[in-house]
DNA sequence: TATTGTTATACTCTATAACTATA
DNA sequence: TATAGTTATAGAGTATAACAATA
């Protein structure tokens, strides 16, 4: 019912201020992910790789069914990622002690080593994404967001897209 | 098949407030992500078509081509999408008043209808999903995150899921 | 018989490039 | 020759189910 919109400004192309939080939430999200990733790719890694590397180095010996659980993902998925992982000396599959069926996984120095230099270009990432907001307003937002997340239930650390059910389209989203 | 994992802990099992604000706004996004997928699909829409309808609300007459560039998305991609919301009457290809190689795409009124209803799940989906939060702090939410998408050159009301360039790994973030 | 890590297969989604009909 | 819409093909990524070794 409103056939009256000139072309002319196209930042007005979009109702601007409707949308809702949940929606800026999914958006400016997304984008986060999405540059980070960009960050991560001049390491010659994806996001999986590092949340693989942040768990092990909080949780180590844990074994791929563990890990697995942990980020709720399938264990035939990370597989791959782990063989990547090894395959450049960032951890390592060791031996369990009492079950000769599993592996405990560990990071290797080097992998330690690229946890900080991940652990660096998060916080250059932030820093730009953030650029926006003062000091203040960034611990003021991840104050917020922290309740929400607390509240959905969501697990430290973990990000929702290794979720095996219960799936969103892959890149269809908005 | 959960069968809970070893640990007696899990909300300690890797350090609680790293992480920082870029890392919570990437987790709760794809979340909000998520669920608002999980509640589109009751109306058997995936989030791209609602995306699509409420584009074409405010700029009806669009071509396939000029969706395409304002979503960021592949032409090809879009026809698809766009012939299951004509299979289902909620918008039709009208011939272009000049050039008869194009479409103007308009919503039937069974789309805005529909587009309508699409609403009102995503402010039931906001509300569900800031529950944590005052109606002040959700102000104050979207207030900071409005300001991120602004200083980030995000374009209003279109989410980042369809960028054909710069992908991120589908469903490996982290 | 159940479980760990692994592999094989099928399926989904996407990008790329052809194709047609107009311009 | 170039462009709008469409279709075809190939590639990446995933879930599912099978598999061998061990419990």
């Amino acid at each position: 019912m409103k056939p009256s919109q000139g072309d002319k400004d196209c930042d007005r192309a979009v109702p601007k201020g409707r949308g809702g939080g949940a929606f800026l939430l999914a958006q400016v999200g997304a984008h986060a992910a999405s540059k980070f990733a960009e960050r991560l790719a001049e390491l010659d890694l994806v996001p999986a790789h590092a949340g693989i590397l942040r768990i092990l180095a909080a949780r180590p010996a844990l074994t791929q069914q563990a890990l697995a659980a942990t980020l709720g993902a399938l264990p035939s998925r990370l597989v791959a990622l782990i063989d990547e992982l090894e395959s450049r000396g960032l951890l390592e599959r060791r031996p369990h002690e009492s079950d000769r069926r599993s592996y405990a996984l560990h990071l290797t120095e080097a992998g330690k080593s690229s946890l900080q230099t991940i652990g660096r270009i998060a916080r250059e990432h932030q820093q730009i994404l953030l650029a926006a907001l003062s000091q203040e307003e960034q611990q003021q937002l991840a104050a917020l967001l922290q309740r929400v997340a607390d509240q959905q239930g969501l697990t430290p650390q973990v990000h929702p897209g290794y979720a095996s059910a219960e799936r969103a389209a892959p890149s269809s989203k908005l």
